[in-house]
DNA sequence: TGTTTATTGTTCATGATTGAACTATTCTGT
DNA sequence: ACAGAATAGTTCAATCATGAACAATAAACA
């Protein structure tokens, strides 16, 4: 019985995913670092994104996006709210939803934070080739296409 | 004033690593499902197969090599020791240092649940070819060595 | 219309992770 | 040998994310 041959660490794919799972990991806490000076947390970046790129989106909306929780957001947003970053409202139609708005400030705030965001990204991505860049990401999307529709 | 053509969306670079942590967000939720009947956490997991490669490895370098805290590692073990699938021993010349054992009861949950996490890392990325998924991988290897080195 | 079912957001208890402060031990340099 | 710096691990408080239970509202349908 040689269980070591099946061992996953011989087999490409799962030493691939390690790879990646430690580099995400890297970038994560290089980005948490980078950010610190805008009292902004990733997590709060990511929901201001959200808001940015789609305004008046629902709470919900944002969990579905970010792959988080809903109870995750309502507990963000008050932080975000205090510091003057966002504005909530509740749609007329459904009295359930509350719609999200950046503030002029929340939009300044991000644009800033995204300039450091992207200039580490940039950074990062610059190991690869665009092309090699390209491909990885059309990976990431078909695995988490394929991971979403299946739930 | 044109803000919106420097918007990261537009970055190919920006866009693909948000793929990359959807990607990776999604895996790890699946994951962590899968391995619910095993009674182990991801974190868990990682720590039983670094110490099943390195057997009498330091906390402070199985920390390391997860890119996590010291601090995370004291309040993971006892879990593991509860559950007797390690064994903690003070090394003898630096009694600062204590050596991680497996359990044999350790290495066969281990083998385990390894053979639930490959099915899967191996299910995700089929996704791409073999030659792609070395690509990706050999990517983030730089990317993790990027950022490591100039700490 | 009225009743059942779904959906949105909130609350709460729980578990995970972190970083700073601390103890004990070892290493360094003189 | 000794003082000071460095290292391994622990403790603790704070933060964060999660899922289940819940209230309010809306949608589906008989």
């Amino acid at each position: 019985m040689n269980n070591k041959q099946a061992l996953p660490w011989d087999n490409p794919r799962f030493r691939n995913w390690i790879a990646m799972v430690r580099a995400e990991k890297a970038v994560v806490r290089e980005l948490t670092h980078a950010l610190a000076p805008f009292d902004l947390k990733l997590g709060q970046l990511d929901v201001l994104m959200n808001i940015y790129r789609h305004p008046g989106m629902s709470q919900h909306d944002v969990a579905r996006k970010l792959l988080i929780g809903r109870s995750n957001i309502t507990m963000l947003l008050p932080q975000l709210e205090k510091q003057g970053l966002i504005r909530r409202e509740g749609d007329k139609k459904d009295k359930r939803v509350m719609r999200l708005f950046l503030t002029e400030d929340g939009e300044a705030r991000l644009m800033e934070a995204l300039k450091v965001y992207t200039a580490l990204i940039d950074r990062v991505m610059a190991q690869s080739t665009p092309a090699q860049c390209d491909a990885m990401g059309e990976q990431m999307r078909r695995i988490e296409e394929m991971l979403s529709s299946d739930d």
